[in-house]
DNA sequence: TTGTAGGCGTTATCAT
DNA sequence: ATGATAACGCCTACAA
């Protein structure tokens, strides 16, 4: 005979399906005895719910919001995409999934989205934002109202989301260091590191992971203090120019985070690409097209497909109640070379 | 109002459940003036079937059957491993997996477990199994049957799988050569290649594709042959030791294949691992050991874990007719370096 | 406190 | 060729 069903408990308890259903769903109205008789049913048959049946029933709908920072970035351009493509498969699953969209860099505009979500209208919530008080503070609500609260690529490790989905980005930045390490091996010479902006976390534990790499193990190398680009093409053109010229012994280039298309673009112009060895973070169409070319020596990124598929799935998860599948939502630091990539 | 249902279908149609459910299912008995009724009303509402209430009424049951090798390499087990831990999870879905154990590198054995498998008792098949016309022929023996077919990390590309879930070997044995041509920047030397045996086609392609890159891009480094050691520990002692007297000028050594344990165990008794750049496939134990200790420098591996719930994802897909998500199926050549390690 | 009956969206077995 | 009607496993009024 197959798996059991409440009709099988119902009759091995001899009670009702009703009385059944309330034991299982934890509502009150069921004598100590009864609960008892019931849940030794559950065990002996080795009962266990048919979670689709059961959302079939009670018209289950999970609907989340993902509050994703609106910037010049394309990385966060391909994880709507991702998002779009994961939501069309999982509508299926009853799964409905909205972008509020917040102008980057701007914690108050994040915290004001983020209190115009309501439990009414919402099962969980992802949120990509920096840290702030505030931030941790709306979580907080969300929290409190009774919404799963999920974090996505960077984490608010101090609010009480319930999951990061996401990688380490100190150990990033320890991966970016140890190759960049190995591809120089045997050579003296300066590191280059620039980026768009460094207020970001993430960018200051990958430039403190990548620092510390350097220093354990490549002492030969020096590395240059960060340079920041602010978004804008032609600063990053200015400080690559500047910085060639200032320290001819540079031999590797790091870009920290965002501004890999200014920086590969100011690469191009000074015709010594093949010069240096350049690592980057995030696999976007740029850095594709730089890898394949060879400008780039490698590539360190996330998935981002991965990623939002797992944010989806943690907050189902969590909406349920259920325990997430730690090896399946670990989220890797994948290294791309020109052979490997995807 | 809600997504529509066969309910609205069949009053828009002005038929009733039972014929809707014919056409939306190709059952014969159904005039094609009324199929066509029917299917505009299905394109008018935009209807899409609720697959788990579909599955809920025809009790659908997804039974697949694993056919693996059952060597003495640890690879194998940690997807056994892999299995088990997705199984436990899928087993809400209607999902249950059984492993046929084959001894390795006995093609005969192959063919007699896959003429076991049947249309009665599963509703599809994965396996993992070196090429043979016999197995072929099995192949499509099952597909005929009407089972769908996947292969798993070693493709089958001359039978009538419907899918493969794996890497293309090539292109992980030309990451292993960028790695170790990079890794080896400006040096000069030979690169020592062993494996516990070269019969498999994998592991002829990755030495396809490591020969390639070194050819292409790193020509100041020289070749061995590929030295097997067939599973035997004293062997690939005697190989290592041997070698190493031989050519004095090793620089980088190469694991093909398996026999990892074997290898990192004979480097260590010369105590000069630290002379070489070594890299190697997947990620076990052992392996995951040498990198913490520094004594590999790398590893390219395919996440288990993926690969096997991959597997059964395509294989549920198939079994219902639907198509896979391509980029979600898409199985990741990676490196795995100190930092990065999972 | 407990039970009955109907419904969720789909399929399948009968009749008609 | 078509249509009632009853499952599937679970949830939820409403009644007792």
């Amino acid at each position: 005979m197959g798996k059991p069903t409440v009709h099988d408990i119902a009759s091995e308890a001899g009670v009702s399906l009703a009385t059944v259903d309330r034991v299982l769903n934890g509502r009150p109205g069921v004598r100590q005895k009864t609960q008892d008789r019931v849940q030794s049913a559950i065990m002996r048959l080795g009962y266990v719910r048919d979670l689709s049946a059961a959302n079939l029933a009670r018209q289950r709908q999970y609907r989340f919001a993902f509050v994703l920072p609106e910037g010049p970035g394309q990385f966060v351009g391909l994880l709507q995409a991702a998002l779009r493509e994961a939501t069309d498969v999982q509508r299926a699953d009853r799964i409905s999934v909205r972008v509020l969209q917040v102008p980057a860099h701007d914690p108050h505009q994040v915290v004001r989205t983020l209190n115009t979500i309501d439990a009414k209208h919402y099962d969980g919530v992802a949120i990509m934002a920096q840290e702030t008080p505030q931030v941790r503070d709306a979580v907080h609500r969300l929290k409190t109202a009774g919404l799963p609260v999920v974090t996505l690529i960077s984490d608010l490790p101090n609010s009480d989301r319930d999951h990061f989905v996401g990688v380490n980005s100190i150990a990033a930045g320890r991966t970016a260091g140890l190759l960049m390490g190995r591809f120089l091996r045997g050579l003296t010479g300066k590191i280059l590191v620039v980026t768009s902006s460094l207020l970001a976390r993430d960018s200051l534990e990958r430039r403190f992971g990548f620092d510390s790499v350097m220093a354990e193990k490549f002492g030969s190398l020096e590395i240059l203090p960060t340079l920041e680009a602010h978004d804008d093409a032609e600063r990053m053109a200015a400080i690559v120019r500047s910085s060639l010229d200032v320290h001819p012994d540079i031999v590797g280039i790091y870009s920290l985070a965002s501004g890999n298309k200014a920086l590969i673009e100011s690469l191009r112009l000074t015709g010594r690409f093949q010069d240096f060895v350049v690592i980057a973070h995030e696999l976007t169409s740029q850095t594709r097209d730089a890898l394949e070319r060879d400008e780039l020596a490698a590539i360190i990124t996330q998935d981002v497909g991965h990623l939002v598929r797992s944010a989806v799935r943690v907050l189902r998860a969590k909406s349920d109640g259920l325990s997430v599948i730690q090896s399946q939502e670990r989220i890797r630091i994948e290294v791309l070379l020109k052979e490997n990539l995807p």
